[in-house]
DNA sequence: TTATTGTATTTGTCTATACTAATATACTAC
DNA sequence: GTAGTATATTAGTATAGACAAATACAATAA
């Protein structure tokens, strides 16, 4: 009881999902900072590179300050890296995990077959 | 070049990521109705049973209105499915993707191993 | 040094969201 | 019918978020 197939490889235990009011704050707030259009596609845009602040905005298609504000939002949440090299700035989606909820999202919310 | 390799069951490739406005807007619009500290934990309430109002109510820990308004916020957006039986009104996650997406957000944020 | 490029921050404004309190609706029981 | 219970909705207010425009800062180039 509890227990939900879903598929060959990938089960859960409904006891098992978040409870602590700790989780859900820190979920929550993670999820409130990545479900913004342009910070998802900002998320899209890096994947598992390292790409310059010039780049994004060429890529997503907003203002530079409107990038900038949005990118201070991902990285003081934790959810990007920066590092500096002469004058440009490089972000990176900062561990693995939120890589892989990434992922998960396009398996959930995606309309193309994968 | 692309692919991450996560584990053994679950690799991904970066490719196959969202790219579409489409898909962008949908994941966002859903996320959003997630990332809200009392829904989120509605949702992990609920899990895959059926739960009243009156028992949402007495588990998250707000005002009736409260939780009828967040309810109502997720039976738009399409995350809950809702059932009346006499008195009562009976809530659910609407399809098992959600489910599984809670169940991945736990794996993601949760400080407790599993 | 000044000019230029790349990025960040500030400020003001507009819109959206959250919450409470009160009220409305729907159903049941009597 | 009335009273009571369960849920939804409305209205008002308060707070947070988003965006643009202007400016600041940092680094390079000349």
């Amino acid at each position: 009881m509890g227990s939900i197939a879903l598929g060959s490889s990938c089960d859960f235990r409904i006891e098992d999902m978040l409870v602590k009011e700790e989780d859900i704050d820190r979920a929550s707030r993670s999820l409130k900072a990545i479900s913004h259009p342009l910070r998802l596609k900002i998320l899209c845009v890096l994947g598992d590179k390292e790409v310059s602040v010039q780049d994004i905005v060429d890529n997503v298609g907003t203002s530079q300050s409107n990038i900038s504000q949005h990118l201070a939002i991902l990285r003081d949440k934790g959810i990007l890296a920066s590092r500096k090299d002469a004058n440009r700035v490089y972000y990176r989606v900062g561990d693995y995990r939120t890589l892989r909820l990434i992922s998960m999202m396009q398996e959930v919310f995606c309309s193309a077959p994968h």
